[in-house]
DNA sequence: GTCTATATACAGATAGAC
DNA sequence: GTCTATCTGTATATAGAC
């Protein structure tokens, strides 16, 4: 890897993890093993290299839409929070950057978080989009708003996140809430089946009877 | 206002939204109108300062839970999921800069993030409680998972402030996400009536019917 | 391309006059 | 109490050798 390549990696991940002012030219250096000067060689001032540095960890963040193919809505739906329960996962530290870039409202970053705005809002506008088309199938009940329940399930999503932060728990127990959250928006979302299991709970069958076929 | 409250106030506000690294001695002494020099005077260093500032903004992050007295448990869940909103609409600022903290694991701001973390442990805690209870009495329905539910909705919550901020929407629109959460929460959680007019909204009434006694 | 040496600016903190 | 002047460290950025 050349010196130039090892710089940007390097910073960026020092800019995601402590920001850009408390990042030092210096320990990018140091942690890159180059001199200083060759940084700015590369790159003519600190600004410059962060914004450069972005791109790499911007790059990724792309939605693949095509991998919903063939699945029903229920499925599209879960498999859409679940991605993007995992992607936030991976990409913990970066999404962690922009969370406090957005929290900041940093002047240097502002290309960055409306990228990531953007990105949100497509994400949001194709589970509002299988909402809709579950609803009119009648996969999903009919009191199914699609946009704000879309955008709660983002909330909630997030939601998730920042508990994990916030708790410093670890992945673990974290992974439970997210199932639980899945049962409860499978719950909420989907028409129950045609024969329930009536033993208990009286809300299902309720509903099971303006429940058409699929 | 005496010099000392009134570097006390403007640093406890540079401090929540530009972070404690980006507020310069300078910036608070010349926002204060005051000299560096008389800063350090009262507090002997940039570091005491951050702590006593912080101080201003996490004294009424306290929780008043004699106010629940006499509301059904729906109800309860009803005003802390909308008092919780609203502190957070009220405390915009501050709340922003412990999410910058949390976020940034500033070693600056352990205590304060700690103290946060308790509150918010708590305020999870009473919310549990509630669910707890609501479900013994059948007020709510008995898939209710009190710990679980209870997460999920402080996370839905802390996940519609996160939303505004990302989208810059003004109150209104969150407000409008709020009330649909306030719904899909009574829907999840309350047992419905015993005649529900499954005519369009059953909800309303649903509530008037069982609303028992204190 | 990569380095060392250095210029320049600004941070936090101290000394001491008033 | 409040100021000006100054010290010291560290940051970004430049100059120039190799």
């Amino acid at each position: 890897m050349g010196a130039r390549e090892k710089i940007l990696e390097t910073a960026a991940h020092l800019f995601s993890t402590s920001g850009y002012r408390a990042t030092s030219l210096a320990q990018v250096a140091r942690a890159a093993h180059v001199s200083k000067a060759l940084i700015l060689w590369y790159f003519n001032s600190k600004e410059q290299l962060f914004r450069v540095a972005l791109q790499h960890f911007l790059t990724p963040y792309e939605i693949d839409d095509q991998v919903l193919m063939g699945l029903s809505e229920s499925e599209q739906v879960e498999k859409l929070i679940n991605d993007y329960y995992d992607f936030i996962a991976e990409h913990l530290y970066s999404v962690k950057f922009v969370l406090g870039q957005v929290v900041r409202g940093d002047e240097n970053s502002q290309e960055l978080v409306e990228h990531v705005r953007e990105l949100y809002r497509v994400y949001r506008g194709l589970l509002a989009t299988i909402l809709e088309r579950g609803k009119t199938r009648c996969v999903f009940v009919p009191q199914v708003r699609p946009t704000e329940d879309a955008a709660l399930i983002m909330a909630a999503l997030n939601g998730l996140f920042v508990q994990r932060l916030v708790e410093q728990e670890n992945n673990g127990v974290a992974r439970e809430l997210l199932d639980h959250f899945q049962l409860t928006v499978r719950e909420r979302l989907c028409t129950p089946s045609p024969h329930p299991d009536v033993s208990f709970l009286s809300l299902p069958e309720l509903l099971s009877t303006q429940r058409p076929r699929r």
